[in-house]
DNA sequence: AGGAAGATCTACT
DNA sequence: GTAGATCTTCCTA
């Protein structure tokens, strides 16, 4: 497997975002193995950005997303864990959400960690593919470009797919540009639009 | 102590 | 499909 590196994240997060669709994501869960494909992406930005943890300036509980990119980025929203992807070019600010994956490997392990039974419903939310990969607030700060760590992204053979993109959902004062990515046609995306 | 948080679920039309 | 209640942390007063 070849896990993508440092570089891949030190670029534009709109540019990550789009390019994060297809790869996929490695989850390590009591020696078990868990494998997501992206399937939509959020990029978020820093001061300038209403919607970003970043908006406020650099604090305690947003600096990660000033930090090194490739490493995790979690919080807490509505009792849901969201997990964010460090992003941005050097000295920068921002982070990709993950809004989406197409579960893999480990379905039935998911199936547990939630309360579903539709494999459709397992994945298709932030903080629902949070909860069927059993993420939460002790992986923030995760290299994912690390070998060993418990949360690795890798590369997958180009596939067939088309992109497009929307609104970021949820927002409340959203930029003028559309920050969200997502496979076309993908069932496994949380909601249709764009 | 209080509230807001870029979500989810349930219970309806 | 949509609206409203509610899930839990952590930050700010």
């Amino acid at each position: 497997m070849k896990i993508l590196k440092r570089n891949f994240y030190e670029r534009h997060p709109a540019q990550v975002a789009r390019d994060l669709l297809g790869k996929i994501l490695v989850k390590r869960l009591n020696g078990e193995i868990l494998l997501g494909r992206f399937v939509e992406t959020e990029a978020y930005f820093g001061l300038n950005d209403p919607a970003s943890r970043a908006h406020m300036g650099r604090k305690p509980y947003n600096q990660l997303m000033f930090l090194d990119a490739g490493k995790t980025f979690i919080y807490m929203v509505h009792a849901n864990w969201l997990l964010n992807i460090v992003a941005h070019s050097k000295g920068g600010v921002g982070a990709v959400l993950i809004r989406a994956i197409e579960p893999l490997q480990g379905i039935e392990t998911m199936l547990k960690n939630r309360t579903v039974e539709d494999a459709c419903e397992l994945t298709n939310g932030p903080g629902k593919l949070s909860k069927a990969l059993a993420i939460t607030k002790d992986l923030n700060g995760t290299d994912v470009t690390k070998t060993n760590s418990k949360l690795v992204v890798i590369e997958d053979k180009r596939e067939n797919f088309q992109i497009h993109s929307s609104h970021r959902i949820g927002v409340k004062s959203d930029l003028p540009q559309e920050l969200r990515f997502f496979i076309k046609g993908n069932r496994f995306v949380s909601k249709f639009s764009g």
